[in-house]
DNA sequence: ATGTTCGGCTATATCGTTTAAGCATAGGGT
DNA sequence: ACCCTATGCTTAAACGATATAGCCGAACAT
């Protein structure tokens, strides 16, 4: 059985067992006894007696003398966000497939933390990393590129840095629920983001203008915003007032602004969507449930996280790999909060 | 910066450049300076030049020779289901307090793949384990445990295995929750549960049943199953059949038949709570947002996840730790579901 | 002078793998 | 008879940190 107490079968022991030597297990072990012509027979009693001891090769052995540890380190903002904790999910998933474990750690949006994570990441060992970067963290990201640190951006990439990065085309999702809106109506519709410099955030916020812009609606630009420490406070206020500047509708621009969202117009008792058409992001059982259900842009969770443990582990294991930069696209899921 | 391509510095490194050996470096570093009489000034002269070639310990070395990893697995159903999410998150902070970090992984509730996991974890190297059991698990975590590996059940321990546990007090949160209904004037009180023998279900089933005879209600049990690879629709049908029943309240077993539940309340245009009193179970935005918000059981997070790390890491550091098993109780959260 | 003690340090084996280099034997060609 | 080659294996160095055993010289006691 499996047992962390009881002294480990190793090489030596097999070696011995079989009359040959340690490297001689090591290669038949490893199926490398084509390339270093061992008999059939020696490779078969070799693998036999392995199995009878129910060898398990050292793992830190192997990192140190590899300098590997197929081990890949996950930093995001929060893994009790239910948006990555989904990611997550799938990464670990993916990564299994691909012989990899993953380490996860989460920043809280601190750029002090991500770097600590990061680093105490890479001095554990882990052979590359996938990073949803916070605000101030660009130029630490850019010293581990210019480290030749493995790395993939995730959800929120500087798309300055050249890295290879995984994110949702913001810009068109945020095109996509705003036009939405608009087709359904809202002509004052108005924005709920965070003030923050992040590429997702500022992506759609533009992807908002755009759609405004082209539906001739330049003028009407409300945008308002959360403050991230105090979400549902912020939110309520900021609803509160698109409400008296006489918006009609509003895009809620990540799901935790979006839960907040719904909070505030409940105990504001604001009628949805006669009083105000909704349309949020990322998507909950909150926003089914809701008396009347919220509209919202669904991101591919799965094709997100499985891209960026792909893409990392190509970049591990192909060294004339070269940086990839892939946008996935939203979904619109219509209910009844826009129509 | 910290880099994972150009070659690390070593005690070797540094022995050289301070012109003594590697013991002593290691020694030095390591705060063994007074237990090995090393002189004030060696120690002084090594620690500088250690921060100045930016010294990072080479962990898998460290781990190879003593034969730890600073590592603890974490095996739970999913981490995408939200009170797990949680859990990990608590996890994480603790176990990085404490110096360990922390591998994740999400056994779906199958025996098979939560053995699979743990065993890997163990080829990892991890120092110990935190595990919550699925069903037909027994036999192998009794395996686990007699093979010295150090574990903590969690969440739904099998009591009659000789290990350390942390879970929530399901019989007493069961009962509080069932008596509240019974109380707010509900007579005819059933429960939507697994049709699972894990530890937590059948407690929490008691706890329900035993608050149920204590109010001398004890010929209305009724209790229903959903099935865990449909809940959303094997709870739907429960919850008809119950109200068929002349059922007047129902108690959710777990969050995601909370949720569930309140899918098909939605669903079946159930008013609550004067058609059907609801207490649910966990926490969700879904509960809070739902038209009459749901009342549940809180379980307390942050305690449940740092006991368990901290008392496997008692475990591991210290020799002479004795088993733990630690119940802790849920919190009523009443809402509007129940009154 | 000789032995003892002790402060300060070094040498080296060890953990379990991987792998470059090389040894020994058998068979083939000349 | 000789060299050459292919085959099948071994030896031993490395990866980087730790820790045991022990060396050296100075200070002290006798």
């Amino acid at each position: 059985m499996a047992d962390l107490k009881t002294k480990k079968v190793s090489l030596k022991d097999i070696a011995q067992r079989a009359g040959v030597s340690t490297a001689l297990v090591s290669f038949a072990l490893n199926g490398k006894d084509k390339e270093h012509r061992i008999s059939e027979e020696t490779v078969r009693h070799i693998l036999q007696i392995a199995k009878e001891l129910n060898y398990k090769p050292n793992i830190a052995a192997k990192n140190l003398r590899s300098g590997k540890s197929g081990t890949i380190g996950v930093v995001i903002p929060d893994i009790s966000n239910p948006f990555f904790a989904q990611i997550v999910r799938g990464m670990e998933d993916v990564a299994a497939r691909l012989g990899y474990t993953v380490f996860f750690g989460s920043s809280d949006e601190y750029a002090s933390k991500l770097q600590g994570l990061v680093e105490s990441l890479i001095n554990r060992g882990v052979d590359g990393l996938i990073i949803a970067p916070c605000e101030h963290s660009e130029e630490f990201l850019q010293q581990l590129v210019e480290s030749n640190v493995p790395i993939v951006q995730f959800d929120r990439p500087y798309k300055e840095i050249e890295s290879s990065y995984v994110a949702l085309n913001n810009h068109r999702a945020a095109y996509l629920a705003t036009s939405h809106l608009i087709e359904a109506g809202f002509h004052r519709v108005g924005m709920v983001a965070y003030d923050i410099s992040l590429s997702h955030m500022q992506e759609r916020i533009e992807g908002y203008k755009a759609a405004m812009e082209h539906h001739g609606l330049k003028s009407e630009i409300t945008i308002g915003y959360a403050k991230s420490d105090n979400v549902r406070k912020s939110t309520a206020k900021v609803i509160a007032r698109m409400k008296e500047k006489g918006v009609d509708a509003l895009f809620f621009a990540t799901n935790t602004i979006s839960v907040a969202g719904l909070y505030a117009v409940s105990e504001q008792k604001i009628a949805i969507p006669h009083e105000l058409g909704l349309v949020g992001f990322d998507g909950s059982d909150a926003f089914e449930l809701y008396a009347t259900s919220l509209s919202y842009i669904k991101q591919p969770i799965e094709k997100l996280s499985s891209k960026a443990v792909e893409i990392l582990v190509n970049m591990l294991e192909d060294d004339n790999s070269t940086i990839q930069s892939v946008l996935i696209d939203g979904e619109l899921i219509v209910n009844a909060s826009s129509s």
